[in-house]
DNA sequence: TACTTATTGTGAAATATTTCACAGCGTTAC
DNA sequence: GTAACGCTGTGAAATATTTCACAATAAGTA
């Protein structure tokens, strides 16, 4: 029994790209494709998806390549939970509700099974039919429910406490979208979406980018 | 003039990272800093922060680090637009409005300064204060406004028309939260902020964690 | 002044990631 | 049947990123 041969998190990211690729694919009715193809849709090297698919131990054939179909579902052997999963989400402000019509919706894998929000005028509501809690049953429903991964959309200046709470509950992955640094205890993964950092370095190479292809055009002459 | 040494993606991301957390400091009065003081905010090592500055062309004193606020300045010269940038954003749904709120509030160097939806009942409103017009709009009043970096809030089956008319429009760089890839041409930079893949990762991650804590306790014994 | 200490900047080593290149193998064509 | 083709899986090379380690340096101390 030796099932993680340690996945990098770049890997176990383009991972779950070509799983959604393929899920298009599928829906298209494409039974079968090569590793040149899905390079090309996910913008990497045909090499690099071949030596991804390594770490997922499904065999594409040297002549008809990978069946769409089965490699969906060993991506999905390696990266989802055995049942769907219930995610807990603490802060149902403006990002909050997005995040719950965001997943509500979708046929997704995971559902938001529990809000949590101080404000006493939100506690009692369904959002999406996701009932809304005080913040002081965290470990109460996180245990009752069975949760493990949480969504953080609080105030940067909660942040730090609604992490730790989580922690405390035994919640061991976090998707924190507060714009703050929080400490996490050992065995906890963390991982942060800022979306004013994304736009800085969106800013930022898009610059870079008009630059050259001004010198690309004065090149071109 | 030779300014471009060519920055990484990682390390613009942590020098973003950096000034943000250079800015707490700042305003917590914190007047000068050392790289491994840096280091442990960012979770990262002394030797690369120390790394990643040397692009920035900013250099600390060897008794008195950096300071804090020359330091800031430095770092918003290399990844700031020398004015206040606008911001398109298209796409004004529950993710939309929640971006608009985003980035309304903070005193940033961002203002959304258009936003586009094809909904009649939401074109002529001002959400957070961000008029919104109707998508055939978009051509004339990104030029008329001078944007040139733009988020894409709208449903997947939307994105590759709107990203292409971005493009024409003379969009430059693109943040899109829409879980499709599409293709852009040379000299248009996108990132995609995918919210169900990041918590994919989590996810896998957080079940990674989990059993090597297990592993961990065992062998504690 | 001279000595000690703690830090920076950076060449060089170590590590991580990506790409190259080719053996091996189904499939197809003749 | 067998030759030719185009693909996969993977060792090895190339490249990118991170860390190590140390000379250079400014401040504090006596």
């Amino acid at each position: 029994m030796f099932s993680l041969p340690v996945i990098s998190e770049k890997t176990v990211a383009r991972l779950a790209l070509y799983r959604r690729l393929l899920g298009d694919l599928l829906s298209q009715g494409r039974r079968s494709i090569y590793s040149h193809e899905l390079a090309a849709l996910a913008k990497g090297s045909a090499a690099q998806v071949r030596r991804d698919l390594m770490a997922v131990g499904y065999e594409g054939s040297p002549a008809r390549g990978y069946s769409v179909e089965d490699l969906i579902g060993a991506l999905s052997r390696l990266l989802d939970h055995p049942a769907t999963q219930k995610v807990a989400l603490v802060g149902v402000g403006n990002l909050g509700r997005a995040l719950l019509s965001y997943f509500a919706g979708r046929g997704s894998q995971y559902s938001v099974a529990a809000a949590f929000d101080a404000d006493p005028g939100k506690v009692g509501l369904a959002v999406n039919g996701c009932p809304v809690y005080g913040p002081d049953r965290l470990a109460e429903v996180i245990e009752r429910e069975g949760i493990e991964v949480a969504m953080v959309a609080v105030p940067a200046g909660e942040a730090a406490r609604t992490v730790h709470d989580l922690c405390t509950a035994g919640i061991t992955g976090i998707l924190n979208f507060a714009p703050v640094r929080v400490w996490v205890p050992e065995g906890v993964y963390i991982e942060y979406l800022d979306m004013s950092m994304s736009l800085e370095r969106v800013a930022f190479f898009a610059r870079s980018k008009r630059r050259t292809s001004q010198q690309d055009s004065a090149l071109a002459k």
